[in-house]
DNA sequence: GTCGAGATTATCT
DNA sequence: GATAATCTCGACC
């Protein structure tokens, strides 16, 4: 992993995550969809009001793992980028399983499909085992590891799943790969019709 | 397949 | 005490 790649603001950080291969031991994932969090200037992200316990290390080195719970029984992941001092990162939201498949599914005993195993930011993170322990980790040191690839065909739409008043949701910060089996299904911003 | 509601707890005000 | 970057399940088409 290239450090120096993740210094960039989360807007560039996040297509060239798409399709890069995440590990955590003996589980590989290739990431299929992301999101991009602007700290301080986006309205939708933890770090909007400031420096605090939880999200102090999305104030810190880029190329860290930043984990928080939510809605009490789910943990999402982030990669931390832009400089240090910056409060930016990237979502990961979904991807596929490509190594360590029989360990993922021993994990999310619900998925019926190997697709679903980990569609879905908290999804994910449990396929691969992380929790909030390993948040502030560094992703170039074992057991983690990360390897980009050749940038593939990136898509973009609004966020889903923000709370808030329009925090954000008009802006097209998140990126996924198009065709993909595993993107996440959920809320396609239609509205409701009857 | 889509839609709507409820679950459950760390963190913040 | 209120809030939340979500998921699962049940009802319906």
């Amino acid at each position: 992993m290239d450090r120096e790649l993740f210094a960039a603001p989360a807007l560039e950080v996040a297509p060239l995550l798409l399709g890069a291969h995440l590990s955590k031991g003996e589980v590989t994932v290739r990431i299929t969809e992301v999101e991009a969090y602007l700290g301080a200037l986006d309205p939708g992200s933890h770090a909007f009001r400031g420096r605090t316990r939880r999200n102090e290390v999305m104030f810190g080195e880029p190329g860290h793992l930043y984990t928080y719970f939510t809605y009490g029984m789910h943990v999402c992941a982030n990669v931390v980028c832009s400089p240090e001092g910056t409060a930016s990162a990237v979502l990961l939201r979904a991807g596929e399983v490509v190594e360590g498949v029989e360990l993922a599914r021993s994990r999310r005993m619900t998925a019926k499909r190997d697709t679903d195993l980990a569609r879905g930011p908290a999804r994910l993170v449990v396929a691969m085992g992380i929790d909030l322990a390993d948040g502030g980790a560094d992703l170039a040191e074992p057991p983690f590891r990360l390897e980009l690839h050749e940038p593939v065909a990136a898509e973009t739409g609004p966020r889903t799943g923000v709370s808030g008043d329009g925090g954000g949701l008009d802006f097209p910060w998140r990126f996924w790969i198009p065709g993909e089996e595993t993107v996440s299904p959920y809320k396609p911003h239609v509205p409701k019709r009857r």
